[in-house]
RNA sequence: GCCCCGUUAGUCUAGUCAGGUCAAGAAUGCGGCCCUUUCGAGGCCGUGGCACGGGUUCAAAUCCCGUACGGGGCACCA
């Protein structure tokens, strides 16, 4: 048998192995399995602090945890992480639900941190009578030095009897005058483990507990208890909190608390954007953005504003995942992702920027009707033709006289004219055949009903390290009138330009913000 | 300074725990073609990467050691 034959004969046989395999196209990312998870069983907590507003880094640890635990079929509970009377505010735990819901992250349970006060003082408590906590009134810049020396203070040698005491005393001691400290190692490489404070005197009112309480505990206590009292099986967060679950342990350990699973992932950031409240604020407050919902910010709120929805940012956290390594993704990824979503549900309209006149001196009157998008059956919009026309300064600048080309949608036109702003045409051959019309250049165009539009540009906050001064622009033009019938928050495609979310509609025209091209 | 963690194409990620089937697979970007009365979407093709140096092994992206770079922690913040 020669080798063709072989080869015929083994095709007859197995004709599998002569077809290459068709490649697999991947769905979309999907996010690994949870370590230790059990339908049914699986716990997790969103635990924002009420001192700002959330950003996309917040949002992809929200979405994490509520993936999780909807993916088990388990809970996710709310909790606000509330102990430091100091920094939260009342709007802000509105505000966070309001963004969670937009995000359309729902959760099971609710509650705040400083709602178990009386749980974290009995827990202190124990741990003074076990002979694990000690009350310190040394300063804080005497605490901080002698961790650092890993030596200890003369109060961790106070008896149990003076601790209970002490503990007595703190609740009426002015701020700073003691605190609660646990019994660490001192010797620990692992700082946080050097007799860390536990709880401290803070004399501010509580935004939800008003003077109810004065000695609060640090978030490592809380946030230790809160875990394991919540049935919290599963934390998912960021890492800079890597160190403190040797001491969240230790305390729970102490306690008799059982410990969740903590798995963690590096903070997330947006090139140009910051991605932290610390950076975020500063701008705010020095008018350097308008506001916690400038398109520019990467908060939730001002990602809303520009038009990125809540399944882009769900498909961003899926594509970087739990990721250990420091990602700082590109806008084009969030734009990519986005413009999926928008693209099938988007309505197309004719916008033209920079409008200059083309009159076609022959032009019919008429009402035409065009399709609201050219895939999806979404229903026409009407538009009222005259011999006047608006084409972009874009468009107008490559034209010349004797040129044809075709209103896109309407119909072929003949330059006879060109002026510095303006150009008069006559109406050409309609008959134009399918072949000649993919051929002939096609501009975008709106007709005398016409409404102003301006469209907000944001770009890039930061480059490198320092602030762009030009990281807005505005785009001034004319838009179809049916523009004029959209509502805010309304998103949409001006044709050849992009897509853009509607912010403002008032009697002097329509403000639309640029959510990508 | 000390202690943790990380490093795969421009960006992002799969693969690393259980070394060979990885001369590394997606996404995004970029380039080209097709489609389209959008410069959008979609389809096809292409581009481009294991931080560096040693070691172990028949065999290393994968294990070990070191270096560089990046991040985090060392609060009476969370």
């Amino acid at each position: 048998m020669s080798n063709k034959e072989l080869e015929n004969k083994l095709e007859e046989v197995y004709p599998e192995y002569f077809y290459q395999k068709p490649k697999e196209k991947e769905g979309p990312k999907k996010l690994p399995p949870l370590q230790g998870a059990e339908i049914g069983k699986v716990v997790t907590r969103l635990p924002p602090e009420p001192n700002g507003y959330p950003h996309i880094g917040h949002g992809m640890s929200f979405y994490f945890n509520y993936y999780y635990a909807r993916k088990y079929d388990g809970k996710v509970i709310l909790r606000f992480d509330d102990t430091n009377p100091k920094k939260e505010k009342l709007e802000y735990y509105d505000a966070i639900k309001q963004d969670l819901k937009w995000l359309k992250i729902d959760w099971d349970e609710e509650k705040n941190m400083s709602d178990d006060m009386d749980l974290y003082y009995k827990y202190a408590s124990d741990l003074i009578d076990m002979g694990k906590a000690y009350i310190c009134s040394c300063d804080s810049e005497n605490v901080s030095k002698l961790r650092y020396e890993s030596k200890d203070c003369l109060c961790a040698s106070n008896s149990v009897k003076d601790n209970i005491s002490l503990w007595k005393d703190m609740e009426s001691a002015e701020e700073g005058r003691y605190s609660l400290r646990l019994k660490g190692d001192m010797s620990s490489k692992n700082t946080v483990m050097r007799d860390p404070t536990m709880l401290r005197i803070v004399d501010h009112p509580h935004p939800i507990q008003g003077d109810k309480y004065r000695i609060w505990p640090v978030y490592d206590f809380a946030c230790a208890i809160e875990d394991s009292v919540l049935g919290v099986t599963h934390v998912l967060r960021s890492n800079e909190f890597t160190l403190r679950i040797e001491l969240q342990n230790y305390i729970r350990d102490l306690l008799n608390l059982r410990n969740p699973k903590i798995i963690e992932y590096s903070r997330f950031s947006v090139k140009g954007a910051p991605t932290s409240k610390r950076l975020i604020r500063p701008l705010i407050e020095e008018k350097v953005v308008s506001g916690w919902d400038d398109p520019r910010l990467v908060t939730i709120r001002g990602l809303k504003r520009r038009g990125i929805t809540p399944e882009a940012i769900h498909m961003v956290a899926e594509e970087i995942g739990l990721s250990k390594s420091e990602p700082e993704i590109d806008w084009s990824l969030i734009e990519s992702l986005n413009r999926k979503i928008i693209d099938p549900s988007s309505n197309r309209y004719y916008f033209v920027s920079e409008p200059k006149i083309l009159d076609v001196i022959d032009a019919s009157y008429q009402t035409i009707n065009l399709k609201l998008h050219p895939e999806f059956d979404r229903g026409f919009r009407n538009i009222d033709i005259t011999g006047r026309f608006y084409i972009s300064y874009e468009d107008f600048k490559s034209i010349s006289k004797g040129q044809i080309l075709r209103l896109k949608d309407l119909y072929n036109i003949f330059v006879i004219h060109t002026e510095s702003n303006q150009i008069k045409a006559m109406h050409t051959d309609e008959q134009s055949s399918k072949d000649e019309l993919s051929k002939i250049k096609k501009i975008q165009w709106v007709s005398d009903k016409k409404i102003d539009v301006s469209i907000i540009v944001p770009g890039t906050l930061y480059e490198g390290d320092t602030i762009n001064p030009n990281s807005l622009s505005t785009i001034t033009g004319y838009g179809e009138l049916d523009i004029s019938k959209l509502n805010e928050g309304d998103i949409v495609q001006f044709e050849r330009f992009g897509f853009v979310r509607i912010d403002k509609i008032d009697s002097k025209g329509i403000t639309a913000i640029l959510t990508h091209k």
